[in-house]
DNA sequence: GACGTATATCGTAGATGAGCGATAAACCAT
DNA sequence: ATGGTTTATCGCTCATCTACGATATACGTC
């Protein structure tokens, strides 16, 4: 019973190189603290920032710096609610990821023989 | 006419964790030299280091520490072949990864009305 | 064996990242 | 305005990453 899904807001500066934006992407999701964040968002659908903090073994203010990496790098999406911040992941961005994925690998693995 | 596909030597220590296991993939893939090796090598097939290091604007020892974290994550298998030493992408890793990736997103995005 | 070639590793300097506690900023309630 | 709550930012330390030149290792050739 999630009030709301956050509103879209994806501002990250177009990259032009597609090496470069596939860089950042993964090196926003090279961290497992950052992983576990964007997994529990997308169980959540969305949360506050205090719950994403209960649910990690990290201190406060590191928790909001992976936040912001994760920000920054247009995963996810906050929204100020009251005294609280929503958080919620960003799929048009985590789509993106996918597909640059995906691009990378020209075929399924298939036939080995 | 590229002499054989590097032969399957998939040793990469199996993660329990899959956020781990994720996080270490995407840090690998988490520098623009290492994503244009990787992709330099999937349109090659395979190639000798050499000829990486050329396509490269970084010093050779660089890329070997590129290769070696490529390496290290499994994403690249190098056969030694007389005196040049011949790498290729290791697909089915590649395909770890978009499975990891696909599986973090439950659903396309598909209906955003 | 001596020499040239290809690749990896070492050592180092500078930049970035991770983690924390402390503090600031923004908000709500009284 | 005061005080409590939530999140972001600062300042700091320690570790890791990036890049390089120099050197080591392994191979093929002579």
């Amino acid at each position: 019973m999630t009030p709301r899904a956050c509103p879209p807001t994806p501002t990250v500066d177009p990259l032009s190189d597609p090496d470069e934006e596939l860089a950042r992407l993964a090196a926003a999701l090279g961290h497992p603290a950052r992983v576990r964040i964007l997994r529990f968002l997308l169980e959540q659908r969305e949360c506050f920032a205090g719950a994403i903090v209960d649910h990690l073994p990290l201190a406060q203010s590191t928790v909001s710096q992976h936040l912001k990496v994760l920000r920054e790098a247009g995963l996810i999406r906050g929204k100020v609610d009251g005294l609280h911040i929503c958080y919620c992941a960003d799929e048009v961005r985590l789509a993106r990821v996918r597909e640059l994925a995906e691009a990378m690998l020209p075929t399924t693995v298939g036939g080995h023989s």
